[in-house]
DNA sequence: TTGAAAGCGGTACCAG
DNA sequence: CTGGTACCGCTTTCAA
């Protein structure tokens, strides 16, 4: 079905035709509603592909994120389309799974789909990959933790800030043992996240910390908590770096006997919703998606060619809750 | 970037270039490398449009969810992502939010996109929408919890058996009032699900029964846990048409001061990762998502037109755990 | 083993 | 207000 049948069934020409799907405005009523009618009885749709390669762009934008099962990328993700739709672009999601094949080959279809904007939302990015994401000649952002980039929208989250909003809160608990579990992806040896932890806990030489890592699910953090347990015992609290992982923690927890927060105090990051439904409810460190998620699209599909600005840095506030308590006699 | 330039830059011809990339066994190995150089060079990447306008198919399939939020649709689209990556396909996913007009936009768009095939995991859909689905030439598949559809293949959870076994259980818990919670969305005014439960409670006559709807999420789960024991304080159990409503239930439980499931059983349905590490862990009826989207792809990338089983009918069984329990004496 | 030419299904530009 | 024509970037068919 195309645009040469739909003009021979209302006899007209295809261009008419066109006129018509697009809205333009100089096409008589009559014949308007002829071609309608023709398109309805035809079922006819016109072909996305036809259209982007003739008309030399698409209305769509490409996210990448590094696990669409993290709840923190989702919202993001969400709030793209959300804005995206409002005008009147489609997104097209990519997940990366935390390996760096998959984001380079992400990217690589994306470009291949003529995508308007490209918005890489991963926690790191090992170096190489980002070379990629330059040199297609389409605005790109890249959202995540590591250190600036040039040439590209960043969208930083101060994590480093709310670490240490987090660490200071726990010191301030009493405790002096603790364990941090990151997640490991090909992206890089090791979460780039922990390092920041360590660094943030680093600020106090007389904290005993231990390291984890493991899947960026509920499943790797609880494995991640039984290994930190087994091997050190005398662990008051548990950083997570983010929520996801942390609530898999409470479970281990709980099937050891222990309870949170009274002997072992368990936090996460990002403040997803499942945070406050969580029980004990989870400590966290909120990031605002839904603002992130904006302005990505403000950077993509900027209308007028006002470039919005260049650097954005989200500063993180500290969600307290229950999961979190003074540090246990040991 | 294009073709041409990158024929021009390795001095052979547009179709040399083609041919190279897309691994025609008949180019000179020298001539091939020295496309790869200038393709490298160039960071040329082929457009995708061009090609499935040119080669008049798309190596993509879409999939439509009712909601993405929802591990359960989440699960199935990963499933069928995998299993379409091996063969070589992309998927397409849209998000149709429980909206009709979403969901019949999302069929035009991804048939715009000369998707290969479709699918339709959505719970319930209205009779117009379908409509949309057939006709366009396309293997179709549709999966959920309504009647079998014509000239589709379908996948059909057989919800009333999941939801007998479930009812049978609590009722022989000693359960004799009962509240349903189910979500609203526009695709019906009330969610079919929930009338299945209603008929799987019926075979009870001296059963009490209360129904509310919500959103499908843990607030929504948790909004209508609130109506359902402000006005029946009697109820000793509630049932969620998943697993996703029913994780929102407990907060508000046990904000109410109550206990599960000393006070009050609560039971999920689809089994989803997050049920086992909930506190306390959520009774639910198992559907093996990683089966449903396998048999997806089998029926959408059907290599060599061996079409599978038009019809395939899913048996949950009872995830029995924590969250269940003797009715309370009244 | 390589190339020229004809589309695929639309849109842009210029006439009528 | 409507139509002809030349592309968009690639693949397919047929020749060389």
């Amino acid at each position: 079905m195309n645009l040469k049948e739909v003009a021979r069934c209302a006899r007209v020409s295809k261009i008419t035709v066109s006129r018509v799907l697009n809205n333009a405005p100089v096409v008589k009523n009559t014949t308007r509603t002829r071609v309608l009618k023709a398109v309805q009885e035809l079922k006819y749709q016109p072909d996305f592909h036809a259209r982007s390669l003739a008309a030399g762009k698409s209305r769509s934008i490409g996210v990448i994120v590094s696990n669409i099962e993290n709840p923190f990328f989702l919202d993001i993700y969400k709030a793209v389309e959300t804005g995206a739709r409002a005008k009147g672009y489609e997104v097209i999601m990519a997940n990366a799974d935390y390996r760096s094949e998959r984001l380079v080959a992400s990217v690589r279809l994306m470009i291949g789909q003529r995508v308007a904007g490209l918005a890489a939302v991963v926690s790191e990015m090992d170096p190489e990959s980002i070379e990629d994401l330059n040199g297609y000649g389409i605005p790109v952002v890249y959202c995540g933790v590591g250190a600036q980039r040039d040439n590209i929208t960043n969208i930083r989250v101060n994590y480093r800030r709310g670490m240490d909003k987090l660490t200071d809160y726990l010191r301030g608990l009493g405790h002096r043992r603790m364990g941090v579990v990151g997640n490991h992806g090909m992206l890089r040896p090791v979460d780039e996240r922990v390092n920041v932890v360590l660094e943030s806990l680093a600020r106090y030489p007389d904290m005993e910390v231990q390291t984890a890592v493991d899947m960026d699910n509920p499943e790797g953090g609880r494995r991640a908590t039984r290994t930190l347990l087994s091997a050190h015992p005398e662990l008051t609290a548990i950083v997570f770096v983010n929520d996801f992982m942390a609530v898999g923690a409470m479970r281990e927890i709980r099937e050891r006997g222990l309870r949170v927060p009274e002997d072992i105090s368990v936090t996460g990051f990002d403040d997803v919703a499942l945070a406050q439904y969580w029980y004990p409810a989870l400590t966290s460190v909120h990031i605002p998606r839904d603002h992130i998620g904006q302005r990505i699209c403000d950077a993509l599909v900027s209308d007028e060619e006002k470039m919005p600005a260049r650097e954005m840095v989200i500063e993180p506030e500290l969600a307290l809750r229950d999961s979190t308590g003074p540090a246990a006699k040991s």
